[in-house]
DNA sequence: AATAGAAGATTACAGTTGTAAACTGAGAAG
DNA sequence: CTTCTCAGTTTACAACTGTAATCTTCTATT
């Protein structure tokens, strides 16, 4: 059961390049993504249309090559999925799971400051260890 | 096409418990899994069986309740499923996305100590901006 | 107006996933 | 030895995904 609507691996390719772009036309997104991918364009249409139909995009049909739309800001859908992985991850594992992920991305000075700031007043208030509740029965 | 098997979002909750308790009998697991969702046991075997199949989880068949063990170690797995997800992110965004996932996660003393380290020496050869390149043809 | 080419819509089809019932075999209980 | 029960195996089925061909309908061009 699909509680809340989500993109496939694919259909957020297709969602980078209009997020990029601000809105774009089928055609450069096709174009753009058979250069990217060894997808034809016919899939990528068929990606453009899932997408509408899942509300993460929507056409203007004013003019003739429709013009694509985000529906969901790129920040937005990106906080969803990285939430929606970690909520998986055991409790005690996630620390470590960051810690990885920074070691390996390319981050920008201006990101590691604000990392670097939002850690050190986590500090002031994070708990000694955090305990494994993957054994436990959901709460809420 | 699926260059390596992946785990599914409820496959991974029975890796959770097995990785956890180091090994289980399905019993075990599906005593867990049957109070923290609404799974039945049947559901909960087919993970099982589908979990083997992709090896992720072999059966010691020695003994009659077969105990079963995890052929991955859960880091491993961490580390792949979260890579696999920052690969589809804008390069852009992925500074902001972990001080996203830092603000919103429980993190202990130590991991937050860890992070620090990790990033201070980052710092030292971090660029200035890490640019988009959402609409490049993929190098490599 | 007739027509080609592009853009959008429809149809397709196999593999994965969520979800589970039904079946079978082996050990426990009588 | 027979039978019940539990664990393991098979089968099931719809939704979602990856991947695409084909069909249809505009629009621009002769």
């Amino acid at each position: 059961m699909t509680e809340v609507e989500t993109m496939s691996k694919a259909e957020w390719q297709v969602m980078r390049i209009i997020w990029t772009l601000g809105e774009a036309t089928s055609k450069q997104v096709i174009d753009i993504l058979v250069k990217k991918t060894d997808w034809k364009a016919a899939t990528i249409k068929t990606l453009i249309i899932r997408l509408q139909k899942k509300h993460f995009l929507k056409a203007d049909e004013a003019t003739r090559p429709y013009i694509y739309q985000p529906l969901i800001a790129e920040d937005q859908a990106i906080h969803q999925s990285v939430n929606n992985l970690f909520d998986d991850l055991c409790c005690m594992k996630k620390g470590q799971a960051i810690n990885d992920l920074i070691e390996n991305s390319e981050i920008s000075q201006s990101d590691i400051s604000q990392m670097i700031a939002t850690l050190t007043k986590k500090q002031l208030t994070a708990p000694e260890m955090v305990d494994c509740n993957c054994l436990e029965a959901d709460l809420k």
